[in-house]
DNA sequence: CTGAAAGCGCTTACAG
DNA sequence: CTGAAAGCGCTTACAG
């Protein structure tokens, strides 16, 4: 049996209260509590001699009754439905990064699209009275399936539906094609392709039109206008063979894909069809799946969302909200890169 | 400026106290908490207003005043060095959901392989007065890079390295090795080869293991014995480059690989040099995850390590040991599942 | 510079 | 059946 936990000795730390720290130090409560705090006047040598006091106590501080009397329970919420992760993991990193150094810890919900669930994870934070709600979504263009009723703490939303007088944070999907057309333009590229997912993404529509824009500024022919489909490899090899089916004078020498699975796809498909990548064809991604992009023979130039430092950005700015400061409302677009690996070739110096 | 959450209206109910639930209902703060709580007996009708008035105010239990009486803080931590949750999503996602129905909620510390963050992470939870902790690592022969200096709670391990006086949930590899062979056998495959992982891994071993077990079983030869290497789909990559050098009669028809993305590259190899899967070679995968499982041409037989219910299972056993039940110390081996796609083949019936 | 007291929002014996 | 009181472990004015 186990039951290590309860066999406490006398060095037990969870039990340490600042009560005993203050006996063992012949000082009162107030001051111990003072010395420990940094706070108020006192002898240099008093503050010090009970910090050596708790420490050889093993004393920590209870934070549930330090939450109580502040009203702050240095916890937030990351609530979202993108229970594998694909978007949310890398936010909670960022998000978790920025907030421990602060004190700040960070209550995982995860639930699929069940709007029971998520009530039950909200009331969850409530009750546990979070500082603060970050809300992560896995398309810009949705939010949860809860409505949140004037919640009685602050909200920041990340990669997520956000209204106007909330504060979101996404990537700039615009910005980032341009920058991954310009950079196919940069390797020599003419006729560049794009192939995406469905334009019921807000994120397809942005990402369509940064390659419109990019391709135009350059005097360059749009070929047969964006090819929407789905986000999956099938898609993209699917989209492969299609362009194997061309006369090679009508091939694109360069393609857009709209994430790094249907480069993936297209990329095996473009191979086992005997064109090279990226000797004939050169090809972007986009979202920087690392294990995709890594794993593509060749190796994929993509566009990386910064998605820790989209959960970063939204941890800070949900402390300065909980704190009161002023903060303005909307959403913040954060600049994407581009990772180059082999897949355009080189970039001509 | 944002400030809604700080433009309270009265019905706000992060505000609303028991004191006022009382004064409402015209009872005492005791009377009513024993109605809230369905505790101690009482008239119905009164128990019944005071829930109305409680409701109809929209109050909301304070979970850290309730914490600091009932010592138990109805939270628990996820340490983790797996940031970017490739095994500890899954986990996370089943311990979550086993725990939220019994009020629990689960606090997120993820940590690249860090001491110091690892420590930081650790010293909040005890802060914050877990109930318990879950360790959760990214391979079953390692531990986190923190020692656990005689913790003040219960913990329970997943998917990670567990002293014999501890508690912990792994996959049964080696069950799981055997019925990825078995499956092989059964789709009529004779020569049936491993290429797997590092040896350093012991997944690695338990699997190979399976896998001479399984074969020899069953009469058939051992060929080369396991094919050692890297995790990745070059390696796989590389692997089917080197089969497709013998000659048909030697090569195998059937391989079970140590992951999925050995299998993938092993395929993807394998298709390119004409080798035609299933119908020439069986392939069966480890890990199930399905983003590669599914995009594999053909999509890949995998066993499925079960890591959700593997999460599920440490969440309750965590809160037997916090409610003080006994537990019988050791590491669980939990069975794997075996999903059955395109890539073996139909199995004759 | 230090301490006694009140209070954060609850629950739990214990009286009535 | 109901309520007054003590207490969980802290912090924060407020006195001394």
């Amino acid at each position: 049996m186990v039951s290590d936990h309860d066999e406490m000795s006398d060095s037990d730390s969870a039990r340490v209260t600042i009560k005993d720290v203050a006996r063992a130090a012949g000082v009162s409560i107030a001051t111990a509590s003072k010395a420990l705090n940094d706070r108020g006047r006192m002898m240099v040598e008093t503050r010090q001699r009970i910090r050596d006091v708790a420490a050889s106590l093993g004393f920590m501080p209870n934070a549930m009754a330090r939450a109580l009397v502040s009203q702050r329970s240095f916890t937030i919420g990351l609530l979202t439905n993108d229970t594998y992760g694909r978007f949310t993991l890398p936010v909670a990193a960022g998000l978790s990064e920025a907030l421990i150094d602060r004190g700040v810890s960070v209550f995982l919900c995860a639930f699929e699209d069940d709007a029971e669930r998520a009530a039950i994870n909200l009331r969850s934070m409530q009750e546990k009275r979070v500082d603060g709600l970050v809300i992560a979504g896995k398309r810009i263009d949705r939010g949860l399936p809860i409505d949140l009723p004037r919640l009685p703490m602050p909200v920041v939303r990340v990669y997520s539906l956000c209204r106007d007088d909330e504060i979101g944070f996404v990537p700039d999907d615009l910005e980032g094609a341009r920058s991954a057309v310009n950079h196919l333009i940069a390797c020599g590229r003419r006729r560049i392709a794009h192939i995406t997912g469905p334009t019921s993404f807000h994120a397809v529509r942005l990402r369509a039109e940064g390659w419109t824009e990019a391709v135009e500024a350059a005097g360059l022919p749009l070929l047969a206008g964006p090819q929407f489909g789905d986000w999956s490899e099938a898609f993209g090899y699917a989209s492969g063979e299609r362009l194997l089916t061309l006369p090679a004078s009508e091939r694109p020498d360069g393609v857009f894909c709209g994430n790094d699975q249907i480069a993936r796809g297209l990329i095996d498909a473009l191979t086992l069809g005997g064109v090279r990548v990226p000797d004939d064809v050169s090809v972007v991604g986009f979202d920087n799946w690392e294990v995709f992009a890594k794993a593509t023979r060749p190796p994929l130039t993509t566009v990386d969302m910064g998605l820790n430092e989209l959960g970063r950005q939204a941890g800070l700015t949900l402390l300065d909200l909980v704190a009161g400061k002023p903060v303005v409302p909307g959403v913040r677009r954060l600049a994407c890169r581009l990772v180059v690996r082999s897949s355009c070739g080189t970039r001509p110096l």
